[in-house]
DNA sequence: ATTATCTATAGATCTATAGATAATGC
DNA sequence: ATTATCTATAGATCTATAGATAATGC
């Protein structure tokens, strides 16, 4: 029954894994306990040893999730000659908008993060800024408007765009609007305009 | 106990107005029957005699709060001289980042959203439509990009915005992302620039 | 001896249903 | 007589805890 500390430690860390993809899939009130640690192949007994509530596991799988967001932006924009829009075009695809598990916990969890405490919101919090500095290098060099307002702007258009998407039962517009969604970031991010 | 017809129907619109803001402060999730009946003054028991199931009325009162939505924004529109910044100036401030139960259902619910049935997302497609159409109406004639483009881009820029500003831990840059949004929808609005 | 995980369970809550009650509507 | 709402409850599920079990770690 018992097994070795390495092996408990692994233990613990496929729970968050599996939960970070869970909790997007279903939503924070979506799925228990039960359920994540059996997704992890183990039973809901041993949950309270290895956490304190399922509100740390949310906040710790809400940070993996965003650390993996983040390292998916990096990989795409180190392995592109355009890396901008090699990660506007991983973002705004039907491809990510089906594989909500696997995607961006803004899109998949921010309404549901916006109702949490702080607590659970530090990690997003600290995501958003991940994203955001990522976003900032990636922009070419601004005229005007501050390089991070930029960003914010084009994190904002692209996490709205992709929970719309998601929610349209009218498949038609839900591809259009992630094209047109496409084209406006690359405008924005391109900085291109007179007065 | 027996109440008319005429209070009947008042008793089940109150339990449609009630979840409406209930929904949106909790998610879908987030709020049972009991507490949802007990906030239109009524008891559980009776829940199934006017709706055939929870989802029922998350459909129902989904599309309520669409409507009002949609209401608030042909309100503000009319009631000012510059209608399409009035309508921007309301979405993207502080006061409504505060009232989710009172604010927008995509802002308030995206990702809740996009995890249900078709029969709970068409009320949620109905009424991006019918935003889409009032942006259509107040955006000055396009140059270029189709008009329901830049409609589709603006909305999803502005309840990105605002889902994020609500996550966000750090106050000063809610406030900042809110009124980079701002600046930027107005400025595709305008649909001023070269290329 | 310690401890990671298991089975079992407490106590609360969830959706949904059954039957009682009392006022409406005919 | 009909029926809108009530109380009560079934049966499932939720978070969290208690104590047993069996393998690790000293």
């Amino acid at each position: 029954m018992r097994v070795s500390r390495a092996q408990a430690e692994a233990n613990r860390e496929t729970v968050i894994n599996v939960a970070s993809r869970l909790f997007r899939e279903h939503g924070f009130d979506g799925i228990g306990l039960k359920d994540l640690m059996k997704g992890a192949g183990l039973t809901q007994g041993g949950f309270y040893k290895q956490f304190e509530s399922k509100d740390d596991l949310v906040a710790l799988a809400s940070g993996r999730a965003m650390e993996n967001a983040i390292r998916r932006w990096s990989r795409v924009a180190a392995g592109s000659a355009d890396p901008f829009d090699a990660v506007v075009g991983m973002y705004l695809s039907a491809g990510h908008r089906e594989e909500k598990g696997d995607g961006c916990p803004l899109a998949a969890l921010g309404a549901d993060a916006a109702r949490q405490s702080e607590e659970v919101r530090a990690p997003f919090q600290h995501g958003i800024e991940a994203h955001l500095q990522i976003l900032d290098e990636l922009i070419p060099a601004s005229d005007g408007t501050e390089p991070c307002d930029r960003a914010m702007v084009i994190l904002s258009l692209m996490v709205g765009a992709v929970t719309i998407s998601r929610i349209m039962t009218d498949r038609g517009m839900s591809e259009r609007l992630l094209e047109a969604a496409s084209d406006a970031v690359k405008h924005i991010a391109s900085g291109t305009d007179e007065e």
